[in-house]
DNA sequence: ATCAACTCGATTCGTGCAGTAGAGTTTATG
DNA sequence: CATAAACTCTACTGCACGAATCGAGTTGAT
């Protein structure tokens, strides 16, 4: 599952929208120079978004983006698949179970792909907007998803020596 | 991280070349002809694999390819890695290590975007060429990664109605 | 010697990403 | 009601990358 510039992009933009909840609509102007995004393209990622019911807009004067919901209700996976497609990195899940179930030679391999998919399903499914802004708000229940043993803490503690195994 | 298809063909070889591991070399052609892969296109990959010191050719009259190393001894993510590039679903391990220092506005995005790095990181640095292939050897020490809640068992007991959600 | 087999640069074709342009529509407000 | 602010939407461009394919060249087993 890549995330695209684009998805980049949405996801910052509905951060700033999800801090200004209940604040009134914010002008796609605002939003790009705020968050220093290409305005004509931000433009067409909100529409995509309005589209898929995610955020309203205001027309006429005075008017911009908000979200519809609130920000504990809206899943980074909502807005990743929306933009990006499927969390798997091959195929989409029900095309892996498929391939599982016929595949008998690389089912092990598929398997995995799918092991993949669903480790990144759980975080981000898990996820809301109000996990991520640092709204003072109750947002959802808890912060960033549960901690499992190996996620980093939000403040990472550099340890500038520490340097591991790189991407 | 997209596994493109050209990294489903290279992890797909790989696996065909741990299967025969210590029966000798075997010919690219014969590579492409059972596992059903375009025969051009997967000699480049070979010879990425190769130049990657993960497989070895013989050349000549009775030449082909084979694993440099124990099929225990080569992780998924080394062939990842080299195909596809890193296991972050954007940029790399680095890049995000140092926005999440830098950019506090989306400091709690990036550090998700870590933890699914992470993720994928632990399941495909973990599993072997060995963990996936039916190999009656010994392989690594234990089947396709330690299962955690959650992840699907290997015979995935299909339950026709329990549809979730999908990508 | 000869042929199987790998090596490798060049090329093609299509798709998707990133971004731009501009005309059209709606509406708050003076 | 005029008008400017603001969203709506279609079209288009440039470029890079993915997925191959081709063919000439080199090496080595027998």
């Amino acid at each position: 599952m890549r995330i695209s510039q684009k998805g980049l992009y949405a996801l910052q933009a509905m951060m700033m929208l999800a801090r200004r909840y209940n604040q009134g609509a914010i002008r796609i102007r605002d939003i790009a120079y705020e968050e220093d995004l290409p305005e004509k393209f931000l433009e067409l990622i909100l529409l995509e978004l309005k589209n898929a019911r995610i955020v309203e807009s205001v027309r006429g004067a005075k008017g911009g983006y908000q979200l519809r919901r609130d920000p504990s209700e809206i899943r980074l996976s909502d807005i990743i698949r929306l933009i990006d497609g499927p969390l798997a990195p091959f195929g989409d899940a029900e095309q892996l179970r498929s391939l599982i179930d016929r595949d008998t030679e690389h089912r092990a391999l598929y398997q995995l792909f799918l092991d993949v998919r669903n480790a990144a399903a759980r975080i981000l499914e898990h996820t809301t907007l109000a996990d991520i802004v640092g709204g003072k708000g109750p947002g959802s229940k808890r912060g960033p998803v549960k901690k499992k043993a190996g996620e980093t803490p939000v403040l990472p503690m550099v340890v500038p020596g520490s340097r591991r195994r790189e991407d």
